[in-house]
DNA sequence: GAGACCAGGTCTTATTTAGAGACTGATATC
DNA sequence: GATATCAGTCTCTAAATAAGACCTGGTCTC
């Protein structure tokens, strides 16, 4: 065995299968959410609906235009959905869709690990940060 | 109960918890793992510790700055390490350090739902870039 | 009628990130 | 003696990403 290496981790088998970067579907994932505001702004849609407004209010110094953005990007990948109620002022929903539901396990995982090695991180950066970077003699 | 949300990516929580932007754990874990390469060299180190040259060459279109400074921002943040043998052409091995290995799991993960629902992802986007963007009348 | 709210759009900068390619210096091969 | 390997560094440029400010149009309030 390789040593617990998860599966679909392994490097040899991308190798194998014939990798193409653009194709991959890690990198476009990892494109997605790993941007600046789209975890923030699906773990906002996790709990439930939220209107335009209601998540510019929530999320801390996003700009209108970088919602937008956001939002039209899980949109476009099937993770949300926009719904459009035409009341006197206009309101906008948006909501996660079940494919978007099948990304929280998996993404919050990931924010477990982040939560609890992040002390760890630190201290390693701090570390690392102190090394003399220019050996003195 | 709230539906299903996955726990620590409750909203609300981070919010109640008075949420920084700068310190989250999330957000800074996210900015390593997302970048370009991060996840790809950390696949390849899952298997065995790796050379840079070697790292090099199985890493399609790496450029060896970019393969430095993603080695270096793992290093940094204590998920691999680095070992300079002075041998007569200068070796250079890189390993994941445990706290690495910790990460592969919940990587893991995600790689699987990327890997499982890229061919959604692709006709939700196929969908949506066939929309008429500007509504005809 | 001056302004605010809704959900954005647009336009112009910054900042960040990535890439290409030349250079290092010691050894080793041809 | 020209060239290659090793593990990088350096500078310069290009591209992607994000921020900020202002604009829309209809209704609603003051």
């Amino acid at each position: 065995m390789s040593g617990g290496v998860p599966p679909g981790l392994s490097f040899s088998e991308w190798q194998a299968a014939g990798f193409d970067a653009t194709a991959c579907p890690v990198r476009n994932v990892l494109d997605r959410i790993g941007d600046k505001w789209t975890a923030l702004t699906l773990s906002a849609l996790a709990e439930r609906p939220r209107r335009f407004s209601e998540l510019h209010r929530i999320i801390p110094d996003i700009s209108k235009r970088m919602l937008t953005q956001t939002l039209r990007g899980l949109e476009r990948d099937g993770l949300a959905t926009r719904h459009v109620f035409p009341t006197k002022p206009p309101s906008v929903e948006y909501r996660l869709s079940p494919l978007g539901r099948t990304v929280l396990p998996p993404l919050g995982g990931l924010v477990a690990w982040a939560a609890e090695n992040f002390p760890e991180i630190r201290r390693a950066r701090a570390r690392f940060d102190a090394m003399p970077e220019t050996g003195g003699e």
